[in-house]
RNA sequence: GGUUCCGUAGCUCAGCUGGAUAGAGCAACAGCCUUCUAAGCUGUGGGUCGAGCGUUCGAAUCGCUCCGGAAUCACCA
């Protein structure tokens, strides 16, 4: 409609004022709620060509259009703005080909599909998964829901960070405290299993820092040589050379943790096609390393540690190798992406990671260019902001840390209640029940946690945040919900809904104002798909939704004697269920029956 | 100190490719369940859009300078 407009403006004002307009000029916008009209034009950019007041210039301007173009019924000039009102037969017109057509949910198919990589997670194998994860692995499924839908050929990917010393920290403590512990033995979820020691060793670290302190130790010294981090870095050594009894325990444990990291992945509803571990990947790092220190594009210092001189880009120097040779977390990063590069020929490698490794990416980018690989540049880092408790920020030190299998079990647990006090879902059996409390915790954890722009810090409030009210998931759930049920009544009745009977304008203004709305989704999506933000759809099922439950108490829609009436809102209703449905899909919100 | 990001109602957040009188939810208060699901709807109160300057017919939105907060600047990952 837009477009159409902005010709017959420009027609129009060829006419009036005989002069050729640039389309740069003509704005034209929905209305503001509180004005009449459907779309604005605002007049300023054009007074140089009417040499007129603003005022007479949209009367000119409205006169005109309202005379030669019949799908516009009326104009109202308010200072600069020339508010054009489309007739309802028009927009019902619009809705029966919407409705029947279904494109309201295909239209965001892009021109050319491109292979898209998005890795999100990324967890450590140390410890258990914690609200920061959750965001990030919503953010990126999301994004992978979104990208997909537009045509594009995505390719989920996870990096586990499976090498280091901090998966030694808690290895060792199991040697020590673990009695031959398994998940198995003590029903515990192995990732929460391996977290536990790791826990276990911080503690008696740090009690060994303090015995130091106490007997005159300087605080660094005692940092680095108290027993316990000695014998943790022994066993890093031995784990990189190979030692048959160390890699055994590696494995074990990881696979303990992969065990539970698994079973959170399935309740978050996530999932991948493909896992790289840096465990091998950080060889291929340092063969691109040392290759390109051979084509002096990197250099080597007296101590022999490899650096990159990014002063060039704006940047710092910065380190790839050791002197000792080993590997550091950039060296992996590049490995992967040359890896990721070799296998997919991607044309972006979206990383979904917090925005703490802003300059990390920064950095990545520019030596990967400068190593002469031109993909680079499909390489964008999806920053994310930290997720805060109302104390401030999580520590995993102080215990603060929300973990993840705990708050999705809470936030079922809370739906249930909520939903038993209510007094809901009588005559439904257990298991029937149980899906929906599920699905209804879930999708308040999820839309609390993607509503909010990504880049943005977040405070999360344990005990108050997440709401079943107001703009929800539930809410948005419950809308769907209803509109369903709507519908078994109806059908019930022996009602059936009618596309080809829209023809008469039957319906009244608070209708229109839904088809208004309905009519950005597509809009909505691939402005999201181009910026990557779930949140934008968030929030419009939201305001699709809150005005669906307002005009659903306005009218009846059932009990509607004039068959075309009914005909209409049913379908009306039948398009909002269908687009809030799809929106929350590509939110990786599940969408209950009954609630 | 350098770089990046954020600052909108008491709280959590929308709005930001410049447009009209600033938008929700929560919390507070007042109403609405014999009528398709009250996880809802209606109403009231609540704002120097961090501050200032600039660009413009017009600034929450763009630019600059401050103020406040966060992240990062490791031979950690």
């Amino acid at each position: 409609m837009e477009i159409i407009l902005r010709d017959k403006v420009k027609e129009a004002v060829q006419n009036i004022f005989k002069c050729e307009v640039n389309s740069d000029l003509i704005q034209i916008q929905e209305t503001r709620k509180d004005f009449n009209g459907d779309f604005t034009l605002i007049v300023f950019p054009l007074l140089r060509f009417s040499k007129n007041t603003p005022e007479k210039t949209g009367e000119f301007i409205g006169t005109y259009l309202t005379e030669n173009f019949p799908a516009i019924s009326g104009f109202n000039v308010i200072k600069g703005f020339l508010n054009l009102e489309i007739s309802n037969s028009w927009w019902i017109d619009y809705f029966a080909k919407t409705a029947a057509s279904n494109d309201y949910l295909e239209s965001a198919q892009v021109d050319n599909p491109e292979t898209i990589m998005v890795e999100y997670s990324s967890p450590n194998t140390n410890k258990p998964l914690h609200l920061g994860h959750i965001r990030n692995n919503l953010l990126g499924y999301s994004l992978y829901r979104i990208l997909s839908s537009c045509g594009h050929n995505v390719i989920k990917t996870n990096i586990v960070n499976d090498r280091g010393i901090h998966i030694c920290k808690s290895m060792l403590a199991w040697i020590k405290f673990g009695n031959g512990e398994t998940p198995e033995l003590s029903g515990m979820k192995g990732d929460h299993l391996v977290g536990k020691y790791y826990v276990l060793f911080e503690k008696e670290y740090k009690a060994q820092i303090e015995k130091m302190i106490s007997q005159g130790s300087d605080e660094n010294e005692a940092r680095n040589n108290a027993p316990m981090m000695k014998e943790a870095r022994e066993m890093l050594l031995r784990w990189e050379a190979g030692d048959k009894e160390t890699v055994d325990l590696w494995r074990t444990m990881n696979s303990w943790v992969y065990e539970g990291f698994d079973e959170t992945y399935k309740k978050l509803g996530v999932d991948f096609d493909r896992i790289y571990y840096e465990s091998e990947t950080y060889k291929l790092g340092k063969e691109i390393v040392l290759d390109a220190l051979h084509k002096n594009i990197l250099y080597r210092n007296e101590d022999s540690s490899i650096w990159a001189d990014m002063t060039g880009e704006g940047l710092d120097q910065k380190l790839l190798l050791r002197s000792d040779g080993t590997a550091v977390y950039m060296t992996q990063d590049l490995g992967t992406a040359v890896d990721r590069y070799n296998e997919y020929k991607f044309s972006k490698n979206i990383y979904v990671v917090g925005n703490e490794q802003n300059y990390h990416f920064q950095v990545l980018r520019a030596i990967l260019k400068k190593m002469g690989f031109s993909w680079a540049d499909g390489l964008i880092h999806f920053s994310y902001g930290m997720v805060e408790l109302p104390e401030g920020r999580m520590k995993s030190r102080e215990g603060t840390v929300v973990d993840a299998d705990d708050l999705i079990e809470e936030m079922q647990s809370t739906a249930r209640e909520v939903s038993l006090e209510l007094g809901k879902l009588s005559g439904f059996s257990e298991k029937e029940k149980e899906e929906i409390f599920r699905i209804i915790g879930l999708g308040a954890l999820k839309y609390y946690i993607l509503k909010v722009d990504p880049k943005k810090n977040m405070t999360f409030n344990p005990s108050e945040s997440i709401d079943f009210n107001g703009n929800t998931g539930p809410f948005i759930q419950y809308t769907y919900a209803r509109i369903l049920s709507v519908f078994r009544k109806a059908e019930q009745s022996g009602i059936v809904p009618d596309v080809l009977s829209l023809v008469h304008p039957a319906a009244v203004e608070k209708e229109i104002d839904l088809i208004k709305l309905m009519r950005k989704f597509p809009e909505t999506v691939s402005a999201a798909a181009s910026e990557y933000s779930p949140a934008l759809i968030a929030n419009y099922c939201y305001d699709l939704a809150k005005e669906f439950n307002q005009f659903y108490h306005d009218f009846s829609i059932l009990g509607e004697e004039d068959t075309a009436v009914r005909n209409f809102r049913l379908v009306l209703s039948k398009v909002t269920s269908d687009i809030l449905l799809k929106g929350m899909w590509l939110l990786g919100i599940e969408m209950p029956e009954r609630m």
